[in-house]
DNA sequence: AATGAATGAGCTTTCATTCAT
DNA sequence: GATGAATGAAAGCTCATTCAT
């Protein structure tokens, strides 16, 4: 591996090289097992060189969960149509998630997997993450709450639970999708159809007939 | 730990003692991290023992695995109204999970996030519990369906993603609940009615003021 | 293995009973890699037994040694002819060498395999086996030379360098022998023809035609 | 040993540095005896390094073997007088034998002490030297037996008993010479006059006053 | 006469990390 | 910008040996 030997890169090049390199070697055997010197071998360049960039095993994980995850939000914001009903906003963001965790499995694995059970350090990094889009979905919970002109029989707390309810379940399917074989493989749009589904319409409303469908 | 220097004790009986030393080991420092030495310290034993009963280090995790997921699902089986109504037993079922996992976090962490992302052998060992579970929801959505009577309505396929969706958004309740600062945690009941609202009611209807509640 | 479980053995059975198990397991594993615990359960007895009888296994293979040389040099001194001529002495004592170690190969592999070749108190053990033999074909050599009444014609320390190709060639014929596959190996009598053969007419005479024959 | 400290050698040069260390060490203790932490100080070196070159203790001791086993076959075959008489080459290839067996008493020790008695992968790499010096030695009886104009009177497996006797009584009498200590210690050259006096000649012979001798 | 329970010490092996060029 | 050479520290595992019964 290490592909074509390319000598004489610039740094911003490299760096981006050997961070490929640790998403996928991280994703494939873990953060523990995977080793600087295979990290090394599949970016194509000597050990030094990636201490040199990337001064150590647990900065070089750091900055590819950093990576990843500026990633993984960057494509749930720019999915989202702004200004659409609640439902709509979460169903377009809801298709951005999982097709960004489908084209880019190892990211999405090593964020999921690998960052949050490997020590403090490495969970505080993704929790800021899911913070995140927890806090625009939690927005979205409270817009919806307004549109259907119920305001105050949320409480602040039950939000906050069901807003982890929700993002708890997309990143299940998300790893449950990536898990199939490619052949019985969900697209993007049927899993997030059948999220929306389960927790727009609830399973009590979808046994009588009850259908979520992308409004107008 | 270590405790009471209790010398010549049954095998049996130190064989539990050097798993629940595992369980806590395995669950703070993470499966590679957690070194034979110290779960051999925490169980108050020297290493060789360990050796000795247990073989070696992926032995002693797949015994560890096994005895945590039959404890989780005897839990749950446990903890089901057979017979009742099928929102009821899911609302028993859930009940039931939390406050398994609320008491047993170590357990949960090792099952939840280390044995998945640890390599086949232990995932497999994870999954077949994670089988069993989705058959029983499977089983339940089904049911419900029935009592609604609406025949034929839901796909097969479309009930497996929604067994899916609803115990992969039970596990990260689960994880989240035990993440939260002892003081801020919600109870297993709690738990258990933020997801059966979230699931059984749907967001959708919940906006419009509708809960689900534990009927008759 | 270890056979059928006889308890309450006396202790001198039971000693037996052990360095057997203690030859086939050196012999298969070598000494460093035999374990006692592999001795144990080959011989039928808990660990601590050998221990009590045996002391430890530097004094089990010492005994084993001791014991398996006494019975070589015993099958050979039964099987020479006294009295005869040299060459028939020779003759006699090498078929008796040769038996011995066909029917106790592991014996034979511990006294020439492996105490040889694992430090000095063993390899001293050995040697004054070998030293008892190498004496007696000393001796034989030196009646053959009187026989022939060549006096003086053989210098003390040539007797000497003789002694030991000879007895070394037939260590040598013997392993050869037991390495063979069992359908190819020769039989004791002709294992000594040959070494008689090489060793008392020499390959010169011999490819002039003349051969060795176990005379009146 | 360890001797000067020279940093940053070429890995070339460490390896044979490494495989020097191995064999004394091998020689001195035994195959399981020696450890790869005695091994490595004896070269000078840090363990880590041993195995970054030579991968594993297994490795390390077939690599050692197969370079003194090339090592011997070069130097006996270097050492015969091609074109000569039989009994001529024999002589001249004994020399060499006996020659390098004086010089490299670890190297031979490793190859006729340790690597026969370890393992089949070992023996096997062993035998497969003998196999080529069996030959050679074959060859020569065959030869020696044309030039005495006795043709099929010996037959192939007769020859191979021979040549293995004759082989076997040489590797005896280089451990035996090695082993005495150096004071007494023949050469060379009196190693091999003992062996042709004995294997050439015969002891028959011998004893009624016929020698071998070099001739023109 | 015999054993289940237990360990100190040591072994092979691996890894993150640095030095000198 | 890049690397071949090198290591301290620790991990998994095994073994000869003993204690308490």
């Amino acid at each position: 591996m290490g592909g074509v030997k390319s000598k004489r890169v610039p740094r911003a090049v490299r760096e981006q090289q050997m961070m490929d390199a640790a998403v996928l070697t991280f994703a494939r055997r873990g953060y523990r097992a995977a080793s600087m010197d295979e990290i090394a071998e599949v970016a194509g360049v000597s050990k030094p060189l990636v201490y040199l960039y990337l001064n150590s095993k647990e900065e070089l994980f750091t900055a590819v969960i950093q990576r990843e995850a500026a990633a993984l939000v960057a494509a749930v914001r720019g999915a989202v149509e702004q200004g659409a009903a609640a439902d709509r906003q979460l169903w377009s963001g809801l298709k951005g998630f999982f097709a960004h965790t489908a084209e880019h499995p190892e990211g999405w694995a090593v964020l999921h997997q690998q960052a949050r059970t490997h020590g403090e350090p490495f969970a505080l990094e993704v929790a800021a993450m899911r913070a995140e889009i927890i806090e625009f979905v939690t927005g979205l919970i409270g817009a919806a709450a307004r549109e259907a002109g119920c305001d105050e029989s949320l409480a602040e707390r039950e939000v906050s639970g069901l807003a982890h309810a929700l993002v708890g379940s997309a990143e299940s399917l998300a790893e449950w999708a990536n898990a199939r074989p490619e052949d019985a493989r969900p697209s993007a749009k049927e899993t997030a159809a059948t999220l929306m589904n389960f927790a727009w319409t609830g399973l009590g409303p979808l046994m009588g007939g009850e259908r979520w469908a992308p409004g107008g």
